[in-house]
DNA sequence: TGTTTTTATGTAATCGTTTTCATTATTAAT
DNA sequence: ATTAATAATGAAAACGATTACATAAAAACA
């Protein structure tokens, strides 16, 4: 006689055309507020839902309309402070919107990504948004993705080539040069360059921003003194470390990421060097760690929310013109960057 | 004459059943690897299913079998490092069990959160994984959610009665007893102390060690000396600048948690005084920022990966022995935290 | 007032799986 | 060799919404 539990059934839309005495049909139509529906009808179904506490079953909703209401979103790492603020402010606009967002971290696997792109289709959200891994090169998986009709909005790692998805980067190229040539001005004239994998974009264009600023001031590149690893802490000091085995020391260093920059600050402290008199140094991201590190460093901020902005912007728009070309080339979207000095330079 | 641009349609498990010659309710049993399958079926279906290129929709699933393999999470923030953390090793996790999950950002407002319930609730998670937000004192959205069903578990920021969900947290008391201890252990007999808002779990628990050890030691608790405001740099700035204007000054500073330790640090500095000659401080949690400071701070490591680790085991076991009572209160589990001592003590 | 148009509602098909039940093929047991 | 048990498949009914189509009511027009 043991008593039996059930799940308990949440009601649907049935119920509530039930105890309304209207039909399922007109129930939906006040759900999604389809403008045929008078105003005491509609009323009266939304009070009843209140009553019975009923919730729109968005599986169902899903099946039949093939409208999820959910973005996707592959990152690297959402621990990645630029990232997370961005994330942070695509969330809260497309709540606003009446969207979801299923936030996947691909650890910067490329494997990983290519599962997490096949798992956003198969709970086929609406859109995807994503940051590549440092290595991504074979973008196939995210053609396929758009083939089957899913908008794709790149932003911050995107694809090196034409790309028929939605683009959004900020201007690196104008950050490499920012921060080079703000050394170049203090005075530095020996300057290393520790670049990120060459496969990524923004590595690619943080370096001819650092080219270009080298060149303008006549400047040599000394090859010797660029690296080309991921921006870990570890890979950082085996970079300082051979740079300053070297015969010749630099006096300024542009890092392409906060991490490495931090990295470099405690490897000149180890070795004596005082920065910035000896050693002036310049990171990119604007990470929380660079401001409060002794001596601060120097960075380029790259305004996530305003990016996080625009990719809701340019997303919605896409989302709400489903007339426009899906296979047409439109141009990436460049988002300013800024320099913020501080005390390492 | 235009060429009409359709949705590529996606194919069916029906297209697969027509190409191999069989029945669809064969192709979903190789699909949920059914035991009641011819190994040559299966081989010929997954051969189908692979040149088709199909994939299954997990919608449509969904609608059906009630199970969406999708996990959702409620945080306050991803970009707090702690729960950065704890998601990335529930993410990994939960990958591995076939589980997707659905990262929600509650801001730390009580009416997101409750939205955020609602949503997830509407698109059918198999169970929900929470950390409150500093001000959840009503958990009837929470109880609603698990009555519908939904198995629910709590981590770090849980709630303070009663409860018929799993709780997982760290061993709050013991942290605030090892940062209030080993000051005094170190010589400070003054001990000042900025707590976070008692509604939440995490500052009670905290504020409880830090009175254990005040009270093992004999030493008196100033009541002018304790803030509960919500753990922000400006409000430590409050605080501080309070404690400071008094007649007699502190020697030593229980943060709750790392950013305020840091804008402690800060502010000893700006007061002239040395960090830990004249004011040691301990903060909590192991921000990244805390051991890069200088001086480094001193402070508790929660072992999120540890943590997170924990939350899935105890989810997957829930999510698999459907046959416990869900209303039974279950004792929390609590994880064991650390002492890491730096420079600033 | 009668006809047309517009608004409001209902009926039933549909989305793509899963799953119960029925049926047939195969193996084991007598 | 016959029966009983088990394995392998198929047919068709779910799941809970949306929506095309049909119809009824109301408003606009003649």
């Amino acid at each position: 006689m043991a008593e039996i539990k059930k799940t308990p059934k949440s009601n649907t839309i049935i119920q509530v055309a039930e105890a309304t005495g209207l039909s399922p049909a007109t129930i939906s139509r006040v759900l999604n507020n389809h403008p045929y529906v008078k105003e005491a009808t509609k009323k009266k179904v939304l009070e009843m839902i209140e009553k019975l506490g009923y919730q729109r079953n968005n599986i169902a909703s899903g099946l039949r309309s093939n409208k999820t209401r959910t973005i996707g979103l592959i990152v690297p790492r959402i621990s990645m402070f630029f990232h997370a603020e961005v994330i942070t402010t695509i969330q809260n606009i497309l709540y606003k919107h009446g969207y979801n967002l299923t936030i996947c971290q691909s650890g910067d696997s490329v494997d990983m990504e290519k599962d997490l792109i096949r798992a956003l289709q198969s709970v086929r959200v609406d859109a995807v948004i994503a940051a590549c891994t440092l290595h991504t090169t074979d973008f196939s998986p995210f053609d396929q993705l758009m083939a089957s009709g899913t908008p794709l909005v790149f932003y911050d790692r995107v694809p090196v080539g034409k790309t028929s998805a939605m683009v959004i980067k900020g201007d690196d190229i104008q950050g490499g040069y920012l921060a080079t040539s703000h050394l170049i001005e203090i005075g530095c004239r020996r300057i290393a360059h520790i670049s990120g994998p060459l496969d990524c974009n923004l590595y690619q264009d943080r370096l001819k921003g650092f080219y270009n600023a080298m060149k303008i001031a006549d400047l040599q590149v000394r090859k010797e003194w660029l690296f080309y690893h991921e921006l870990t802490k570890e890979n950082a000091r085996i970079a300082l470390k051979q740079i300053f085995e070297g015969p010749e020391i630099p006096d300024g260093l542009v890092a392409d990421n906060d991490t490495t920059a931090i990295a470099a600050l405690k490897f000149a402290k180890e070795m004596g060097l005082k920065v910035p008199q000896d050693l002036k140094i310049v990171g990119y991201s604007n990470d929380p760690r660079s401001e409060i590190i002794t001596p601060s460093i120097t960075t380029i901020e790259q305004y996530p929310d305003k990016m996080g902005e625009k990719i809701v912007e340019v997303l919605m728009a896409r989302l709400q013109h489903k007339n426009m070309n899906p296979m047409e080339i439109s141009t990436p979207t460049i988002m300013p960057v800024q320099l913020i000095r501080r005390l390492s330079t």
